[in-house]
DNA sequence: TGGTCATTTCGCCACAGAACGAATTATAGT
DNA sequence: ACTATAATTCGTTCTGTGGCGAAATGACCA
């Protein structure tokens, strides 16, 4: 019940949600993350850590870098069946599909690159 | 995705869960609902605002009772399957046994006289 | 050791939303 | 028509959360 509440509140922001289709089968970087949604890095930082203790996504440290990904099949059931409930809701039109441009664009770029500050 | 993200906000408190789940299979009348969560009518009401909202719940009036239940097979897709999903991931355990005795001492009482505004 | 840089944490502000009681609306009964 | 009452709407208060920039953390490089 608590746990339910905990998903469904990380499930009700659409940075949150922009994110979570953005990770749908691959693993991507914070700065990527800040890249594709247009926040400064604290607040999307922040927003991964609502997304981890809800047991949506996992992430591994590579250096200075964090890339976060889906939790696999080890995670919670209700992670699991939130993830599909998403991924069965969501219809590819207006946003989204300029986040998957955006996102087409943004992997284009070499990390070292793009994490450049100056910018 | 606007439309998925109202679903999960509606989905994101756990008053309007617990109602959500009490409504499954049945109908039940708003004095009925502030009778289970213990919150004034007006709340109550707000809660049902923000379901209705979201499409998880349908009403009908019948005099001066309003009797609210789970959304049919006319609704949108994402409605049902939001349902499916807070099915399938709710268990029966702490909160959620207490208010499913209080729902059945509740529908012991008839309605005209749970109504009653003394008590 | 010191400097740079990606990320996170902290402190703050602004707004969304959950709660209540009071006022309003609408229906039933007299 | 008047009263009673179920439900909703309104106005207010208070807490929670998203946003930012600044400071702290931790890793790499020189």
């Amino acid at each position: 019940m608590r746990e339910f509440v905990d998903v469904a509140k990380a499930l009700s922001d659409s940075t949150r949600v922009r994110i979570l289709i953005a990770l749908k089968g691959r693993e991507l970087c914070v700065c990527q993350l800040v890249e594709l949604v247009g926040l400064a890095a604290s607040t999307v930082s922040k927003h991964m850590a609502v997304l981890r203790h809800a047991y949506l996504v996992d992430f591994r440290k590579e250096g200075r870098w964090a890339y976060y990904r889906r939790v696999g099949r080890d995670a919670p059931k209700r992670a699991q069946a939130a993830l599909r409930w998403l991924d069965s809701s969501i219809e590819m039109k207006k946003g989204m599909v300029d986040d998957a441009t955006r996102l087409a664009m943004i992997l284009e770029i070499p990390v070292e690159e793009l994490c450049r500050t100056e910018k």
